[in-house]
DNA sequence: AAAGGGAGCAACCGCTGCCTC
DNA sequence: CGAGGCAGCGGTTGCTCCCTT
């Protein structure tokens, strides 16, 4: 048996709205304001419409101060980089980029986006050839290698995606929200997650209001701090690719983003499905080739700005600060570190924490994810 | 000029979780 | 504590427009 219906069905108009209609719910709702009862209010103001219609319509298109269309490239960024670090969390992206709607970004990502990344990577992988990493699961055995090549790169979203899902099942009493099961860390990154994670409770309230309708802010609490790497501590947004680690913060992320990916999951059960660091480290090569978003091989990580200025304390990172951030670091505290092509064919565990620890192996104490990646099978 | 197909977008559907009684 | 109602969310559908053949 289904749940009652909101609404009479068959006494409300369907279909695209008029603009009487639109003149309507805007003039009411700027006049009186939604009432909190979206279900009543097509009745107050005599429209035939269902009141989740009368909501969507609102939030998608009469609501002040909306954008349609004309996405930037920054906006493409960081959308992507959000997607591929949380999902389809379209409603967590959208609160990163005002004016913009989930349901906007979510068309934008599904016609535009998404076959953007996937032609180019098509493209990308066509081009380069060989340089594809095999994984030898290829089903065709009449494919040539370029075949396979493509066969794996065609697979990579995909597999992104399914990394996805699966961090997002992850349970509460998994590694990534256990602290206790992450790999010893350096004493920069153990300041770095305590601090936040300290900054994140106290900041609490402050960020749930950020949120575009606070209504969960029970659940914004106990959940969304620990899962949405956006909300950092200094409010601004902070875009971590692949890390998807259930981290509040973007450093910790990115620090523990080799881990996550290589790492068993807290209940002892393998992550089925889950990548390789030879496959993560291919997709994100691919990924930032698409994205376009420097020249040649570059990997990215957004970190606050309130951390930069720790993160000089460590002779590593400033040697990335003045080796390669500082010349292109300027935007949105980007940082940059080289990744060039010997990295990516000098072993088969170049993974992005791994590349960076290649310029600043301080920060990778001998052994560090050594369990994981041993436990683990690509 | 007309038909077919694809792309883009608006809107709908149904599920989930929170709140209230 | 449980049931019902609601808002919010993400997936999906269907319409419209435009391009190609």
């Amino acid at each position: 048996m289904g749940r009652a219906p909101c609404c009479d069905k068959a006494n409300v108009k369907k279909g695209p709205w008029s603009p009487e209609e639109d003149a309507a719910l805007k003039a009411y709702i700027e006049k009186n304001g939604t009432g909190g009862n979206w279900i009543a209010l097509p009745q107050k103001i005599g429209l035939k419409r269902c009141g989740k219609s009368c909501r969507l319509r609102w939030l998608n298109y009469l609501r002040p101060n909306i954008k349609h269309g004309g996405f930037t490239e920054e906006e493409d960024n960081i959308i992507c980089s959000l997607y591929i670090s949380i999902g389809s969390r379209w409603s967590i992206i959208a609160a990163q980029l005002p004016g913009r709607t989930d349901n906007d970004i979510k068309n934008y990502w599904n016609t535009r986006l998404k076959k953007k990344l996937l032609g180019r990577r098509k493209q990308s992988s066509f081009n380069s050839g060989n340089k594809e990493h095999n994984n030898g699961m290829d089903d065709d055995s009449s494919c040539s290698n370029n075949n396979n090549s493509n066969a794996l790169s065609n697979s990579a979203l995909e597999r992104l995606e399914l990394h996805m899902q699966l961090q997002s099942l992850q349970n509460p009493f998994s590694f990534y929200n256990n602290p206790a099961l992450w790999p010893k860390l350096h004493p920069f990154q153990e300041k770095i997650i305590h601090q936040n994670l300290q900054q994140s409770h106290n900041n609490t309230e402050e960020m749930v209001n950020q949120q575009e309708g606070a209504k969960d802010t029970k659940n914004s609490s106990k959940v969304d701090i620990l899962e949405n790497p956006l909300m950092n501590n200094n409010g601004c947004s902070s875009v971590v690719p692949f890390n998807g680690s259930g981290n509040n913060d973007s450093t910790n992320a990115l620090l523990h983003s080799s881990s996550n990916m290589i790492a068993p999951r807290g209940d002892g059960v393998e992550e089925e499905g889950s990548m390789g660091i030879q496959q993560v480290c291919a997709m994100q090569s691919e990924l930032d080739e698409i994205l376009n978003l420097n020249s040649s091989n570059r990997r990215m990580c957004y970190i606050p700005q309130d951390q930069m200025a720790e993160a000089d304390e460590f002779d590593c990172l400033r040697e990335m600060n003045n080796n390669n951030g500082s010349k292109e670091s300027n935007n949105n505290n980007l940082i940059w570190w080289s990744n060039d092509s010997s990295a990516d064919t000098k072993s088969a565990s170049s993974s992005s924490w791994e590349s960076m620890s290649s310029t600043a192996p301080v920060l990778l104490p001998e052994g560090m994810f050594q369990d994981y990646e041993l436990g683990y099978t690509l």
